[in-house]
DNA sequence: GGTGGTAATTCATCAGATGACTCAATAGGG
DNA sequence: CCCTATTGAGTCATCTGATGAATTACCACC
């Protein structure tokens, strides 16, 4: 059994030559439609076509790189998978705005796939990056082009439905509408932070597989009311610009996530 | 111009119904290829398909989804992009085996995409992923089952050129083979952190876009030398099991980088 | 028993044709 | 004159059928 590492050669050796991993030796010999991902990659690279371009037509693409209509569909299909185009029947194939956020699309698939096994590794760098986030969206909150609006709404939504959670009963409350808020409040925070590749990684780690589990045993009662506190006292060290309680407190949250997930297994 | 937030419809809906995202409304109807791609993908989070197994033949694959050989080999070939399938000619189709790294692959060539665009941004993630795997490879270097071997190996042989730098004349300098070894010992110090998914990610944002423009600017006298000496106070501190010391080291020697990245623009 | 070749299996690629959808130009009515 | 509905060209989506290339396993042969 190989070590299944030609999986993605057309992407890998793109930027220079033959690059550290599948150097030369190992099997990975490139398909007609793996040079055509490359190519149509190199293109985008290169300048020739840019973020909301129109490709040209499939006949003339593939005429181009000399394959069929059903190769050619199946790279771009690749790239579509990637986030760097996107097909639209009856009108043309457009280049994205390869904003990070559309990039990162894929992780979330990968974080969905392996996070049985490495669950407690992948919460590990999304604590980094949150704290991290934390910290920087503090450190700007009154400079100009800060928007904390996003993380506020959340925050006001989310504290009407604790309030409410005290006079109905526990499975009347909607905990896969509360814990949409509680995600969205963490995403406002790594906008937040000005950094969008920080933001998107976020986002791609943040929610997914987090949510089954939660959902489970966010059944547990105080739990909400709980999140609401640690949630707010994060935003104000934000407002308050104070981006050391902001670490720690955002530290200290995802820290009693992750114990609460490590008990319910 | 629509958000095209559509690119990846198949993936993003996968784990829990409608997310928070794409939810009900907007243009995105998923396609044939979409439903078999977010179909396989379910086999595996399912469990009715391991890492290593082999998909079955693909006319019985697409007989199984309803769908034509051609939209099931686009599906295939989507999730191949995304390193989680690999297809053998006249042997078969297997899941990956659904590493970290294999599954970051993508991203690499995210960043290759828009590298010039969000430079800085993807730069600040990536020292703030280093600077802590460094302080992790500090924290258990005397633990069992640390592994520096792969640090060492690839400082000293950076050393030997380092030290022939001095007689040769610079434009024999392989200023490629010892940038090479320098990705070499970011990638082992990322592995010897023990968090495998934060040495992929490592592995995607460091190399890539930094080789050509650091290759530029690698002529300049003298930074081969300064490097080496960076990373040996890097490996020196890891090694001593002083994580402060690695820390330190580390993001002042990626931030030494980025200056330089940023003078050479 | 070991070795070489051959056949079956499987993915890779091509070719042609039809349907579905989008957009824009155009003709008609108000 | 403006607005609307129809129509047409252009483009992607999908299907069908067939051929080539690579791997594997089996079997005859030495």
């Amino acid at each position: 059994m190989t070590k299944a590492a030609g999986s993605v050669p057309a992407v890998s050796s793109l930027p220079s030559g033959p690059g550290p991993r599948e150097a030369a030796g190992e099997g990975g010999r490139a398909s007609r439609t793996d040079h055509v991902v490359a190519g149509i990659a190199r293109l985008i690279i290169d300048g020739d076509l840019a973020p909301g371009d129109r490709l040209p037509v499939e006949k003339d693409l593939a005429a181009r790189f000399d394959v069929s209509r059903g190769s050619l569909r199946e790279a771009v299909r690749a790239l579509a998978a990637l986030g760097v185009v996107e097909s639209r029947q009856g009108d043309g194939t457009y280049v994205t705005s390869l904003d990070p956020a559309l990039l990162v699309g894929p992780l979330g698939l990968a974080v969905d796939l392996q996070a049985a096994g490495h669950g407690s590794h992948i919460h590990s760098v999304r604590r980094l990056l949150e704290v991290e986030a934390a910290g920087l969206a503090a450190s700007r909150s009154r400079a100009p082009g800060a928007d904390l609006s996003d993380a506020v709404a959340a925050l006001e939504e989310a504290a009407a439905m604790a309030a409410d959670a005290a006079m109905v009963a526990d499975a009347d409350f909607d905990h896969a509408a509360f814990l949409d808020l509680d995600l969205a409040f963490h995403r406002a925070l790594g906008v937040a932070s000005g950094n969008p590749v920080l933001a998107a990684l976020i986002e791609a780690l943040a929610g997914r597989t987090a949510r089954h589990r939660l959902l489970r045993s966010a059944t547990v009662a105080g739990v909400a009311q709980r999140t609401q506190a640690e949630h707010e006292a994060i935003l104000t060290a934000v407002t308050d610009g104070d981006p050391e309680r902001a670490r720690v407190g955002m530290a200290a949250h995802l820290l009693a996530v992750e114990d609460f997930l490590r008990e319910s297994e």
